[in-house]
RNA sequence: GAUUGCGUAGCUCAGUCGGUAGAGCAGCGGCCUUUUAAGCCGUAGGUCCUGGGUUCAAGUCCCAGCGCAAUCACCA
């Protein structure tokens, strides 16, 4: 049964049982009060009692005599953390504990602990949690350091840890062994406190204008708000089937019938799609809705929330050790995304869906014989199949789309109505419609509508849009009635918006992949049986 | 789904033309009271991702599979 485990660990289980039998020390700790963060420990050192001190041990030494407690004013500390370097010198041992604060240095004498104590010290192992207390000074090299007058162990660590100077670099091993690579690897460990931080600030600003946080089902009978495949699942008790939502729409818009005027939420969509750098099958997104408002309203918002992070990141991202290219007095929060430097300075570009296209394209996008060219040349072969407007927006995608700045966050504005279901059709131009999209760093971030609260036309449009349906799409594609009756009941007008909270965090910190910004993805499971193994597996699974 | 690359000790990585499996760190045993990836002496550690094939001989070449990554496709 037990399997034989590694040189490594059977040598740790060894010292456990020496650290717990020989040397008194519990292996898994205990409650611990008074803890410093080791940043806040290093901040308590004085060079002056330092110094005062050395004098006053050195006149000691040379006198033969004690050095008088009074003349040691140096801070004491209590501090707590893993060991991540150790360096035995014979009767003095230097060893570095880490927090998510940073790192500290512990040094202790031999003649300044307790026997055991110094045992412990010695021997301690890299990955092991350490809690050690003593004055604050630092060392001859300059080091700042507690010079520990108690050690004891906060929890055995049991597993052969990553090299201690390159870390856990094997993007799989970090994505699987997280919880290694957050302490091996400070940065992983930034990048999560500063989402923290950015995600608050989201909530701050929502709530500092009126908004109020809402939360709706995850679990819906109709998975509706986007076009996207859902993950299933089943309630036993009620025996219906269920989907994971993939988005909130539907809902928050029954928030503004109910007679909420400002909503918002910040939650986890599924979507049962393809993984890739920006795509991780549970992502968060906010939603946001404002009754009387309009597209103009959530562009004003967007542009002034993301501005206002942008901002903030100038700080975090010094503290934490990444880019920043310039600051405000150079025309705006410069941040850099891997090869680009993003440019945050308001006013955001606007640039209409239309010129976009013509740019783009070479012809006009209602000009559809000229559209329709335009994407045999490019190779769409399907579009035979398609409707004029979904040739339009392949087009788009595919010329158009491309010319946007990378570097400047951009709202392409006024969407063809044909590939916008749930937004509200210009009065002006029923072929077009209020809807933009926010693209950064050619990735896009979120869209805003001026809502469609016309209950007769929003059941037309989702009739049309199940006829197009083919026999996957509508296992679960169903006509959510009971929304379109909300929307007879009556919904004020409203503004909408949706911004994928992943990856603004991904630009903001200057991350390369959902993953990076995600704690814990989803990857393939290991232990995942082989096709024929699995058969018989997954029929006892249910019971 | 397609293409390309990668998979070797706990970790980070070498491994030439197919010819006995390598280093550093970590580990273990020593030495050292000011280290900064500490150093020095000694020692131990391998399903070379899995399964086939070619060959006198495969970590290396071929085929299939698995995992990861990148690019593309899909995702109105």
């Amino acid at each position: 049964m037990e399997q034989s485990e590694s040189e490594i660990v059977a040598s740790r289980r060894a010292k456990l049982k020496r650290f717990r039998e020989e040397l008194g020390f519990e292996p898994y700790g205990q409650r611990e009060d008074g803890l410093l963060a080791l940043s806040d420990a290093r901040t308590r050192f004085s060079e002056d009692a330092h110094v005062a001190f050395d004098l006053a041990s050195k006149e000691a030494k040379a006198a033969g005599t004690a050095v008088n407690a009074a003349a040691d004013t140096r801070a004491v500390v209590r501090v707590a953390g893993r060991v991540v370097q150790h360096r035995d010198m014979g009767k003095l041992v230097f060893l570095f504990l880490r927090d998510a604060t940073g790192d500290l240095q512990i040094s202790v004498s031999k003649s300044s602990v307790a026997a055991n104590a110094f045992e412990l010290a010695k021997h301690a192992d890299y990955g092991d949690i350490l809690v050690a207390e003593g004055p604050i000074g630092r060392t001859n090299k300059g080091e700042i350091c507690v010079w520990a007058t108690s050690i004891s162990l906060g929890t055995k660590s049991l597993a052969a840890p990553p090299e201690k100077w390159h870390g856990l670099t094997d993007p799989e091993l970090r994505y699987r062994r997280r919880y290694v690579d957050m302490y091996a690897n400070p940065e992983t460990a930034k990048v999560f406190a500063m989402r923290a931080r950015i995600v608050s600030r989201i909530r701050r600003f929502m709530d500092a204008r009126g908004f109020l946080e809402v939360e709706t089902p995850v679990l819906q009978p109709i998975a509706g708000g986007a076009a996207a495949r859902p993950f299933t699942t089943h309630h036993n008790a009620l025996d219906m089937p269920l989907f994971m939502r993939i988005a909130p729409e539907l809902y928050l818009k029954r928030c503004l019938v109910g007679g909420m005027r400002k909503v918002y939420e910040i939650n986890r969509n599924f979507r049962n799609e393809g993984i890739d750098r920006s795509h991780n099958p549970e992502f968060t997104a906010m939603e946001v809705y404002e009754a009387f408002g309009d597209y103009g309203t959530m562009m004003e918002l967007t542009e002034s929330l993301i501005h206002d992070l942008a901002v903030s990141m100038i700080d975090e991202r010094r503290a934490a050790g990444l880019r920043v290219d310039a600051d405000l007095a150079e025309g705006g929060p410069t941040l850099p995304w891997g090869e680009l430097a993003i440019n945050y300075a308001k006013p955001f570009v606007r640039v209409k869906f239309e010129d976009l296209f013509r740019q783009g394209a070479g012809c006009e996008m209602r000009d559809f014989a000229a559209v329709r060219a335009k994407a045999r040349e490019l190779g769409l072969h399907h579009e035979a199949k398609l409707d004029d407007w979904l040739v339009v927006n392949e087009v788009f995608e595919e010329c158009a789309e491309p010319l946007i700045d990378p570097c400047r966050p951009t709202f392409v504005t006024d969407y063809p109505s044909a590939v916008s279901p749930l937004t509200r059709p210009s009065r002006t131009d029923p072929a077009l419609c209020e809807r933009w999209d926010i693209f950064i760093g050619g990735m896009e971030v979120g869209p805003a509508y001026t809502e469609l609260n016309d209950p007769d036309i929003q059941l037309a449009k989702f009739t049309e849009q199940l006829k197009g349906a083919d026999d996957e799409e509508s296992t679960f594609r169903t006509l959510d009635e009971d929304f379109v009756e909300s929307l007879r009941v009556g919904m004020p007008p409203a503004g909408g918006l949706g911004i994928g909270i992943d990856r603004l965090v991904m630009l903001l910190t200057d991350s390369a992949s959902i993953r990076d910004v995600i704690l814990f993805p989803l990857l393939k499971s290991m232990g995942a049986s082989s096709p024929d193994a699995g058969a018989s597996d997954e029929s006892g699974k249910g019971a």
